[in-house]
RNA sequence: GCGGACGUGGCGAAACUGGUAGACGCACGAGACUUAAAAUCUUGCGCCCUAAAGGCUUGCGGGUUCGAGUCCCGCCGUCCGCACCA
């Protein structure tokens, strides 16, 4: 009667095989049933996969089973981000090619990957480092330049003196490079843009359908594009001492235009620039600026510095009433036009500069109930709403009203032909920089002639291939100092000519990816429309929070612009997003500080309390918070290993069971040993269900009280398990998958003492346990297929459809509600399930159970919720 | 500083649109089987006071409601994002 335990080591593989020679997760791109895109963000082929890799694949791979279960075509790709500059490093540090460190690493990881038993299609594995792919991102590039998507111009970047590249806006964190973390300097250099901001707008308003989205990423992405509105006002100068007469700025306060006190210049503004000609201490203030730049003053919350230029600037309502001009280092160049107006009482920057340089403040915003007499600003800024005071004719406006009266009025107004005021929308974004001086990305597929300027490299020339034998041993870009590689002849003029050799941001790689999957073997184009137009968007796109403005927002420019140049026929790729939480552990310390690892840690439990010892010295060990697993903490646990003495299955079930997916789920020994004493759990049940009921069973006439509860308890779990899957609540489902299985011990347990199964019981243990093998089966694949072996299914469950619950069992007789007095449960009442509110409340007077608990008070009033509860008022 | 999310037993968590708080799992306690251990099975498990009955409980304080973990207001705490964006 025993059953065997079941054997990961043995059932895996063999199912995996199984499951390649059918070719089941094979896409065909002529399939004509509806199609079903998921897709998990591909991972950088670092050297070996991660438990957090294990988390994000196991999810999409419930996503991917599941559908593919209700009947859809499913489209489950895996590739590779394959550039980078860790591939750099390698070579510099290992003297191996970074081409043949990442092809290394993708094998390792590609066999890691597939031990998990996802369910991939393989025939579509991609790498961005190879030419088959990356001359179609040239192609788009020039494709892209051709629609004047693509600008080249100096630009003030972020140059890493570690890394010797240039950096986006976004790969800086708190004045430091992402990756290197070292201080980044301010350089000019001629780089090649995406034109993003010409999407800015679009980009904006398109958030607002994207409701599958996370509300927190779209949020993120809001802030980043950072729309404003607002008024840019010419400004008249007293006198034209630089050979300007006026200076341009941009507000979105025009309201407060009669609290201005003074006006602010970017330091790198032309006028600064012009003035700093002419006097040698504002020559130092700007160089001073510029040092304390990017770095120090996030850190420092730098204070508001400023240099009186001694212009003066006109009011615009007023020609009586002159503002001075000054140079402050809290203005930047880069956004509106690099100069404001200071209106001190409303802004508590311009506040604290002009409390610095005591030039005082107006107010002209009072909030509501607040006598303007009174109503006096020393350190705080009043920025909230209220009534416009001290204004003239804006005196008594409400501040909408005011913004609306400035606009008005300075838009009819003109000098020299032009109005004085424009109402601009403003953004915060800027154009993406794409240019790395780099050898490990894809080339920039340009040639830089001294006659005829950039040239595009020629369509038959493409792709524009990295040379193979390149040194690392000189600092900077060794596409620069190759002997040959960047002397070519000018496709136009046929002088000699040089290649550009800077190469593009690996973001550009990861925006375009989710398209080259629909037709990854296309050699003529980069996409076909056809298949891409019917695959993409993708359904649903699961990673981790970390790209929730770059890599997602690069990807939604990208395909705009992809449908620009007729690559592809929608706007926005990902049609549902989903952001899983981290993998933590535990952290270890021996008591000299250094990190241990869990290995290396014996637990010992004594009721509650824990302790650590070393296993091999048995020197106690520090037991600390729980943290992301990282290297440096040593709090990391290897897949490999989980797999090699568990199994892909519970590895697999234990990071979609404890935590909602969103939330970071904590790796403990005991978690994964309760997930693997489930897999023998099911199998034992299965197993002896098997036995018991031999592989066919007929479907009972009637079924007696104890079957029908089993197969209740079936059809709801199958019910809950859909609704949950759809809702991407893993741990729920495993939780209902618990609830059926425990049911199925009871049954099994109850007709343990039987001889023979009465075949109404036969028949609700075989359904329940053919249900609970599908339930499982896109979360524990292998498991699913031994166990459907076993119970004489035909062919494989992961072919299978998904069954359909019968609504007939969903339902109950009746119900029993809980009977509150006064909102508080007194007593319960078991009515019929379709028994009108009249007929509860006359039950619920009878009820001896409420009559004892109402102890002779009058009812006021009883409130009945039909199939949820009861309340008497009393 | 601005913006956002979250706060439920010893722990991870459930609770769909307000309707029996704590499903399910982990840990732990008791028991069975065993020479013993592992595995497995049975059983208990929010807190307080109990002989029983009861009372309290979703970070804290108010409010709306017949009824609040859920809605509203104000605090406290934790985490995340942005950070001089005019």
């Amino acid at each position: 009667m025993a059953v065997e335990r079941y054997n990961p080591k043995e059932s895996e593989p063999k199912w995996r095989q199984v499951w390649n020679e059918r070719k089941l997760f094979e896409t065909r791109n002529d399939d004509t049933r509806p199609s079903y895109y998921v897709l998990e963000m591909f991972p950088y082929p670092s050297g070996r996969i991660h438990m957090g890799h294990v988390r994000n694949y196991a999810m999409g791979d419930v996503v991917a089973r599941y559908k593919r279960a209700k009947g859809f075509s499913v489209l489950h790709p895996m590739g590779w981000d394959a550039f980078g500059l860790p591939a750099e490093n390698a070579a510099k540090a290992n003297k191996i090619h970074p081409r043949e460190w990442t092809y290394a690493n993708i094998a390792t990881m590609r066999t890691q990957l597939q031990s998990m038993g996802l369910s991939l299609d393989w025939s579509r594995e991609l790498a961005t480092c190879d030419p088959s792919y990356y001359r179609h991102q040239q192609k788009m590039f020039l494709d892209f330049l051709k629609s004047g998507l693509v600008d080249r111009k100096t630009a003030k970047v972020n140059w890493d003196p570690v890394d010797e590249t240039v950096l986006a806006n976004e790969q800086v964190i708190d004045g430091r490079g992402w990756r290197s973390g070292a201080l980044v300097e301010i350089r000019e250099l001629t780089q090649w843009f995406f034109k993003i901001t010409d999407y800015g707008q679009e980009l904006h308003d398109a958030l607002e359908g994207l409701t599958r989205w996370p509300e927190k990423v779209r949020l993120m992405q809001k802030n980043w594009i950072g729309r404003s509105e607002g008024l840019l006002i010419r400004f008249a100068l007293e006198s034209n001492t630089f050979g300007q007469s006026e200076l341009e700025i941009y507000t979105t306060r025009p309201d407060t235009l009669f609290g201005a006190k003074f006006m602010a210049i970017a330091p790198d503004h032309p006028l600064a620039k012009a003035a700093a000609a002419r006097s040698p201490e504002l020559q130092a203030f700007i160089e001073e600026c510029k040092r304390t730049g990017t770095a120090q003053e996030a850190i420092d919350k730098a204070e508001k510095l400023g240099f009186d230029t001694g212009l003066r600037a006109v009011h615009p309502f007023d020609p009586s009433w002159t503002l001075p001009v000054y140079v402050a280092n809290f203005i930047l160049m880069e956004y509106g036009t690099g100069a404001i107006f200071g209106c001190p009482a409303h802004d508590q920057r311009d506040l604290d500069f002009v409390n610095k340089y005591g030039l005082g403040n107006i107010p002209v915003v009072c909030p509501e109930g607040v006598d303007p007499e009174s109503f006096v600003i020393t350190d705080t800024a009043y920025v909230e709403d209220g009534r416009m005071i001290n204004s003239r004719f804006l005196d008594g406006m409400t501040i909408p009203e005011a913004k609306e009266e400035v606009a008005r009025r300075l838009e009819s107004e003109t000098r020299g032909n032009q109005p004085v005021g424009t109402r601009k929308v403003n953004f915060r974004l800027r154009d993406w920089g794409i240019s790395r001086q780099r050898y490990w990305g894809c080339p920039i597929p340009i040639i830089h002639c001294a006659d005829c300027g950039t040239v595009p490299v020629p369509d038959a020339d493409l792709p524009v291939k990295l040379p193979d034998d390149v040194s690392f041993e000189k600092p900077g870009n060794p596409l620069d100092h190759h002997p040959s590689w960047k002397h070519v002849a000018c496709p136009n003029c046929g002088k000699p000519a040089r290649r550009e050799t800077d190469t593009m941001d690996t973001f550009v790689d990861s925006s375009w990816y989710f398209a080259r999957f629909t037709d990854p073997w296309r050699t003529e184009s980069p996409t076909d429309r056809k298949v891409v137009d019917r695959f993409l968007p993708v359904d649903q796109y699961i990673g981790g929070v970390e790209h929730a403005i770059l890599h997602l927002l690069y990807s939604r420019f990208f395909t705009r612009a992809m449908k620009a140049t007729g690559h592809a026929g929608l706007d926005e790729p990902f049609a549902g997003l989903f952001t899983q939480g981290m993998v933590v552990h535990e952290t270890y310390r021996a008591e000299d500080g250094t990190w241990v690892e869990p290995g290396d840690v014996r637990i010992e439990a004594n009721g509650s309390e824990r302790r650590g010892f070393h296993v091999e010295t048995g020197a106690p060990i520090e037991i600390g918070s729980i943290e992301k697993m990282s290297k440096s903490k040593k709090n990391v646990v290897d897949p490999d290993d989980i797999i090699a003495s568990y199994g892909a299955d519970t590895a697999r079930w234990f990071m979609l069971s404890d935590s909602p997916p969103d939330r970071d789920v904590i790796w403990t020994d005991e978690g994964v040993q309760g997930a693997a004493r489930f897999v023998q759990r099911l199998w034992r049940l299965i197993g002896e269900i098997a036995e018991r009921t031999g592989n066919s069973v007929g479907a009972a006439a009637e079924f007696g009280e104890a079957a029908l509860t089993l197969r209740k308890a079936s059809h709801r779990a199958l019910h809950a398990v859909g609704a949950d899957i759809e809702r991407l609540g893993f741990n729920r489902c495993v939780a209902h998958i618990y609830t059926l299985t425990n049911a199925i011990a009871k049954a099994l347990d109850g007709a343990a003492e039987e001889a023979a199964l009465s075949s109404d019981m036969a028949f609700a243990l075989h359904e329940a346990a053919t249900i609970v093998t599908q339930l499982v089966a896109p979360m524990m694949p292998h498991l699913a297929e031994e166990c459907w072996h076993a119970l004489g299914q035909p062919g494989l469950v992961g072919e299978a459809s998904w069954p359909v619950a019968d609504a007939e069992l969903l339902r109950d007789d009746s119900v029993t509600l809980p009977v509150q007095i006064n909102g508080k449960k007194r007593a319960e009442v078991t009515v019929p399930a379709d028994a009108d509110t009249v007929s509860v409340e006359a039950i619920v007077r009878s009820s001896q159970a409420v009559i004892k608990a109402l102890d002779d008070r009058p009812i006021r009033k009883i409130i009945v919720v039909p199939g949820r509860i009861v309340n008497v008022v009393v």
